[in-house]
DNA sequence: TGCAAAAGTTAAGCATACTTAAATATTTTC
DNA sequence: GAAAATATTTAAGTATGCTTAACTTTTGCA
């Protein structure tokens, strides 16, 4: 498959499931920097090769065929990161730009073997899940920290990381795979509170909305 | 650059320098496995560009620029080939097809952090030479093999050929870029013992005499 | 509810990298 | 040295994946 139908295909993915948006010809459009005229033509070949379903004016959803693919090209980026940075120097930017381009051009033994050479990891370097080869994730319990109950819970997944988010997340120590413990809300119910490396924070609702957990049990 | 290019450039290197054959239309398009019409297109197309020189009917040659780039992507193979060597468990002939494709998907900026995490080798598993960043082959080691050391080797010119010694180096795989490894000589010091694809060799003087080996660092 | 703005599509065009078939140049051979 | 064989180029056409500009549909809000 081609590079431009593997990432329009992880786009539409990642649109609905990685940022909750419609995978529309401008947002589509926007995340692959192309024009939306682009998007239209892509989407007409597409559906009509069933990867994706696709009416004039609608939004684009994928069949199983489809998403079957984009989770291919996902769990190739994603073993690649994995294998970037346990094995080579590189800053995180560093590894997902690279990771973007390899991605097309593993074959899927390589990948195989790279799964293998790894251990078979359930997760990225970003807590990212990595697809089976069969496109199946992981399950667990994920939730976003604001609406989880008290309890005991991993860090998964960091989004949105502007700057000072991520600033307050280093100094915080706030990172993938960190155990956190949460507490019962304050009278007010604004915010989170959790316990962390024996500490005691309160998270305001924004942040605790870039933030998911995965329950302990 | 794209992969055609790339893969135009690196032909007509490896024509010449590899296989002592003129980079013409027809060796060209058998190599690339594309018609010679296509050789021609690309030909005019990268003419003026400069990367190589071509008149009508005229064989192709490189300029130094195509020839920089060319050897860019021969560094970038074989340090693949080498990477995946080391790190995953294929066969020779699955590592050659994975670099040829992740060659040209691969920046300067991670070749070079594989050069690194592999301790800058100087030739790639096949014994083939790694160019350095700025295109130059290693210096070559040679000497008879009746005056090597210990070590590895690669078979770098065969000499003195009666019919007699070619059906011994025949029979026994001692071809052009074939790796050996030199043993510490017997106590007699007469002849000198190989190992060559895992078999055990004994060669007399008289024979070692003939062969010119390129030491391996 | 209507209308303007936003979103989306269509149309025309372009570059790349190929193809096959026909025409032409070069080389070989007698 | 000319005909035959071989090699190469030209011409025309195709698929992919884009672009911009013009046009159409949907939407959002006054």
């Amino acid at each position: 498959m081609s590079v431009s139908t593997e990432n329009f295909l992880k786009g539409i993915y990642q649109l609905k499931n990685d940022y909750g948006e419609k995978a529309n010809s401008s947002n589509l459009a926007k995340r692959l920097y192309i024009s939306r005229a682009a998007i239209t033509d892509m989407a007409r070949k597409l559906a009509e090769k069933e990867f994706i379903i696709y009416e004039k004016y609608r939004e684009i959803s994928l069949t199983d065929k489809g998403r079957k693919l984009a989770l291919s090209v996902i769990r190739r980026h994603r073993l690649w990161e994995t294998f970037l940075a346990r094995v080579l120097n590189l800053t995180p930017y560093e590894i997902h730009q690279e990771a973007e381009m390899l991605e097309h051009q593993t074959s899927e033994n390589l990948i195989s073997k790279i799964d293998e050479f790894l251990g078979y990891p359930q997760f990225d370097p970003h807590g990212d899940p990595i697809p089976d080869p069969t496109g199946r994730l992981p399950k667990l319990n994920l939730m976003l920290l604001i609406h989880a109950k008290p309890g005991r819970y991993t860090v998964s997944r960091i989004q949105n990381l502007s700057p000072e988010i991520a600033l307050f997340f280093k100094t915080n120590h706030i990172l993938i795979k960190q155990i956190i413990t949460v507490k019962p809300p304050n009278p007010t119910g604004k915010g989170v509170i959790i316990e962390i490396e024996n500490s005691t924070l309160h998270i305001d609702d924004e942040i605790a909305k870039c933030i998911y957990v995965n329950e302990l049990t």
